[in-house]
DNA sequence: TGTGATATAACGGTAATCTATATATTATTA
DNA sequence: TAATAATATATAGATTACCGTTATATCACA
């Protein structure tokens, strides 16, 4: 089975923010949202589990922190931040190919 | 609920094809495949059903050509070629934003 | 004291894609 | 000529991923 695009975007975003520096998933959500503009946002019942996910396949960490408040501090991994240079030139290509098929010379 | 990027990103593939002109739609994945120098493909299973399903919204009429080999010809509708539109505009939007954060300055 | 923001986690439903299969015609090649 | 590959559409079934919701808990503020 192959992944889906949306799947593989949802994992840059997170791998992207992080890759400015350490962060809980909380602000990861909201990072995601301000740094683009709203273009993308996560609900956290959809955050969670790619974090999880993430972490279980080596491209995160994670620490926990506060003795009362609970935060769960995840930050990149050299995998990670190879998959993130990785993925990045991949959709790039991706979206080279598709602007360049809309934009490209029409039928009459 | 809210649709995923890839459904939207199929669906915009298959109008920009029909953009260029009708076709059939073993022809609308090839078209897919050549002019994206392979970044995207269909399967059989996949493109389909989408094509049912812009037909079935307005976006794309079909005809039925071929007494024996049966060939259905989809072509765009003035609406399909308005959401073809607005869909490449908003997703231009997004990919500025995606790539703004991955190549945004880093920390450390 | 209660409401909203902060913070993480997981269950269950829904929707979308993929794999596989079915059917049929046409072209190629052994 | 027989088999195979390519052309062509359709759908059922399995998988998967996201979202909505719920649960739990702390903190700030009114």
């Amino acid at each position: 089975m192959q992944q889906t695009l949306s799947k593989r975007i949802n994992e840059l975003l997170v791998l992207a923010v992080l890759d400015h520096g350490p962060a809980h998933g909380y602000q990861i959500a909201l990072s995601v949202e301000e740094r683009t503009g709203g273009a993308f946002t996560f609900q956290h019942g959809t955050l969670y589990p790619i974090l999880h996910r993430l972490e279980a396949e080596g491209r995160l960490r994670s620490e926990w922190h506060g003795e009362r408040r609970r935060r769960k501090t995840y930050h990149l991994t050299a995998d990670g931040r190879a998959d993130l240079a990785a993925g990045a030139a991949e959709l790039e290509r991706q979206f080279r190919a598709l602007f360049g098929l809309i934009r490209g010379t029409h039928a009459a």
